[in-house]
DNA sequence: GTCTATATGTAGATAGAC
DNA sequence: GTCTATCTACATATAGAC
C-alpha cells in the first residue's frame, strides 16, 4: 500500500547490461502507451507487446502498474528540471531578466524538447500532461515538478516583491495549462482556426500569452484594455 | 462503427414518464462517474450502481459506453451554449465591448455554473475538461462546443479587424485551457502556493489572465514588459 | 532475468423472462 | 422498460520452470 513515492530502493547487486537495456525498452514502451491512452486506457499487455517482452517481465521491472507509471514519469524528470534551471541561470547571468525571460526558460525547455528532442521526449511531454491534469497523480507531480516550479515562482516573486505570491502561483499554473494545451490541443486550435494554412502554435506566441497573463494577474490594472479596440 | 455524432434517432413512441426519469438518473450517474474517473476509468457497473439500476438497463438507455459518454456530454451542452450567447448579447446591447468583456462572457458562464449551479454542473464542468483534453473526443467537442467558441472568436475578430484570426484562435484555446485548469487544478495551485490561506482562484483573476494573454498574442509588442520590474 | 502458464477479478455487452 | 443470468474477452498479477 505504501506507494513508494521516494526514490526506488537500491538493488543489492548492480543489474546486468542486458537487464538495464530491457528495463529501458519497457520504460520507453510504457512512456509511449501511457502518453497515448492515459493510465486507465493503457494495458500492461500493450506495453509488453510494444517492448517485445513478456507480460510477467513488465511486472518484474515495473513492480505493478502504478509503480511503473511512477517510474516512467520520474525517469526523465530530473533531466527536464536540470535543463530548465540551467536555462534560467544562463539567462540570469546575462543581465537583468524580464518576466518574459523567466517564462521563456520554463516553457521553452519543455516545448523545445517536445519539438526537437525526438519521439521519446514528445511522448514524455504528453505524459506530463496526463500527470498535471489528474489529481490522482498529485504526489508524483509534487515529487517531480513542484520543486522546479516553486523555484521559478520564487524567481518571479523576487522580481516583483510587492506582488502577492499566491497570485503569482495562480498565474503560473494557468501558464502551465496553456503550455500543455500547446502540445495536446493542437487539434482544437486547428478546428477553431478559420485559416488552416496558418497555425501559430509556436513558442513565441505561447510565451507572449503566458507572460502577459501572469503580468495581468500580478497587477491587473495596467494591462487590461477597457477602451475600444484600436482598429475599430 | 458509425459513431452517430448527429442527434440521437427519434423514437417511435414517446417514452413513459418513468422511463424518462430512469434515463435521467442514469445520465446523472454517468456524468458523475465519467467526471471523476474519465472514460477509461469509469465502468458501466459503477454508473449502474450509482443510478440504482441494473447493468443491462444502462446499456438499454445508453446504447453502449461510447454512446452513453456522448449523450452525457451533449445533454447539457445546449444549455451552456445558450447561457454564454445570452450573456454575450446582453453585454453587447449594453454598449461597446472590450476584449475583457467577451472573455468574461465565455469563461464566466462556465465558472459560475460550476461554482453555483449545483453538483450536476460541477460534475459536468469537469466532464467538459476531459472532452477538451483528449483528441479521442474531437468529434464531440466539434459538435458541442466549437460552434459557440467560433462565435466568440468571430466576435473578437470583428473587434480587431487587423488581427490574424489564427492568432485569435490560438489565444482562445490557451484561455480555455486556463479556464479548465481553474476548475481541475486547484490542487496544483494550492501545492505551489506558499500562502495556503490565500487562494485567488476567483473568476476575476482568471478573466484578467485570459484577456491579457489574448491581447498579447494578437499584438505582442505593447504588452510584454522587457524593462526591469517596477519594484526592484 | 526471462519465459510459460495460470490464477483471479472485472470489463462491456446481450439473451430472455417478466 | 426492467431485471436476472450469462457470455466472452481482457485486465493485473503471480508461481514456478529454465
Amino acid at each position: 500500500m505504501n506507494s513508494q513515492i521516494t526514490q526506488p530502493k537500491q538493488r543489492q547487486r548492480a543489474p546486468s547490461k542486458r537487464s538495464l537495456a530491457t528495463r529501458s525498452r519497457i520504460l520507453d514502451a510504457a512512456e509511449q502507451v501511457f502518453a497515448d491512452r492515459g493510465f486507465d486506457g493503457a494495458s500492461i499487455r500493450d506495453i509488453a507487446g510494444l517492448a517485445g517482452v513478456q507480460v510477467g517481465l513488465v511486472h518484474h521491472h515495473g513492480g505493478g502498474k502504478e509503480e511503473l507509471f511512477h517510474q516512467t514519469v520520474a525517469r526523465r524528470a530530473d533531466e527536464l528540471s536540470a535543463l530548465r534551471l540551467q536555462d534560467l541561470e544562463k539567462r540570469k547571468s546575462a543581465g537583468p531578466m524580464s518576466l518574459h525571460d523567466v517564462v521563456e526558460c520554463f516553457v521553452g525547455a519543455y516545448v523545445r524538447l517536445a519539438r526537437d528532442g525526438g519521439p521519446h521526449w514528445l511522448a514524455y511531454a504528453r505524459l506530463v500532461a496526463h500527470v498535471s491534469a489528474d489529481p490522482r497523480w498529485r504526489k508524483i507531480a509534487a515529487e517531480c515538478f513542484d520543486p522546479t516550479a516553486s523555484r521559478f515562482i520564487g524567481e518571479i516573486a523576487v522580481m516583483y516583491p510587492a506582488a502577492d505570491p499566491a497570485r503569482i502561483a495562480t498565474g503560473f499554473v494557468y501558464s502551465v495549462a496553456a503550455m500543455l494545451a500547446n502540445l495536446t490541443s493542437a487539434w482544437r486550435i486547428n478546428a477553431l482556426n478559420p485559416d488552416p494554412d496558418n497555425a501559430p502554435g509556436d513558442l513565441d506566441t505561447l510565451v507572449a500569452f503566458c507572460a502577459a497573463g501572469i503580468a495581468a494577474v500580478i497587477d491587473p490594472a495596467p494591462v487590461i484594455d477597457t477602451a475600444a479596440p484600436r482598429d475599430a
